[in-house]
DNA sequence: CGCTTATTGAAATTAGCGTATCATTTGCAA
DNA sequence: TTGCAAATGATACGCTAATTTCAATAAGCG
């Protein structure tokens, strides 16, 4: 008897989809993605695979105003995004600020920060 | 004959709510101020005088991801926002950072980019 | 192999946010 | 003051994202 997780062909496409990927995906491109490689999976079949390594912190969110909800492989170096005005997509983008603290008032507490760039990615600023 | 907006109350509250408050407001927070100062406004009436007060220019959108947007006025000095974590009130914090645009690859073009801190605000803080 | 039960996925449902409707109110020019 | 168009606001509607439903499928232990 066992009362575990199961290993099934999408479950597996969506680990490869992630671990191919170099930047965050949205569910659609993820089931875009993963419906190329493999014979396709739902977008039920995503989203709970979605929230169970998010759960089991294998993904991390990646969140930018007006934009649908995207993920990532967890445990990645600290980093930003930039997002490309025109094919959409979003890419990481290493290194920091160091000097975020000193932005804010004294007795303000910093404990997070997100960074994003908007322009033209290099594909499509030729 | 005139065909222009028409000066009304609610009108005047929405104006007077913004120039008042230091920081952005979602249009919930804006109805509840301006609720609390006048006679009260209707949701729909929000929504409609902030769009027209966003043509021309009067307000300015500020987008935390995954968030209501919120609203303040325009043509303040550069800046970004702080949003505390307890009370999910959104603040103003002045200064930027120079050395983006050293953070992107070569090729990609930086046209914006948008910075969010998160944390605990002086009032939470203590 | 056979059985139990987790998993899948299409479709229905929910939730959040914003817009459109439309009867009523109201600014304001004549 | 009067009249008309603009403005209001309660509510219905629409849109998108995400969750739930439930019958069918399939993983994997014995």
């Amino acid at each position: 008897m066992n009362t575990g997780p199961r290993k099934t062909r999408q479950r597996e496409a969506i680990r490869e989809v992630f671990e191919r990927s170099e930047r965050p995906l949205t569910i659609d491109e993820l089931v875009s993605a993963a419906g190329t490689q493999t014979g396709g999976i739902g977008i039920a079949t995503a989203y709970r695979a979605v929230a169970a390594l998010l759960k089991e912190s294998w993904l991390e969110t990646v969140e930018i105003p007006g934009e649908p909800v995207r993920y990532e492989r967890a445990g990645k170096e600290h980093h930003h995004h930039f997002r490309c005005e025109k094919c959409d997509r979003v890419f990481d983008v290493g290194g920091c600020l160091e000097n975020l603290r000193k932005l804010v008032p004294p007795r303000f507490r910093v404990k997070a920060h997100a960074v994003t760039l908007y322009g033209l990615c290099s594909a499509c600023a030729s």
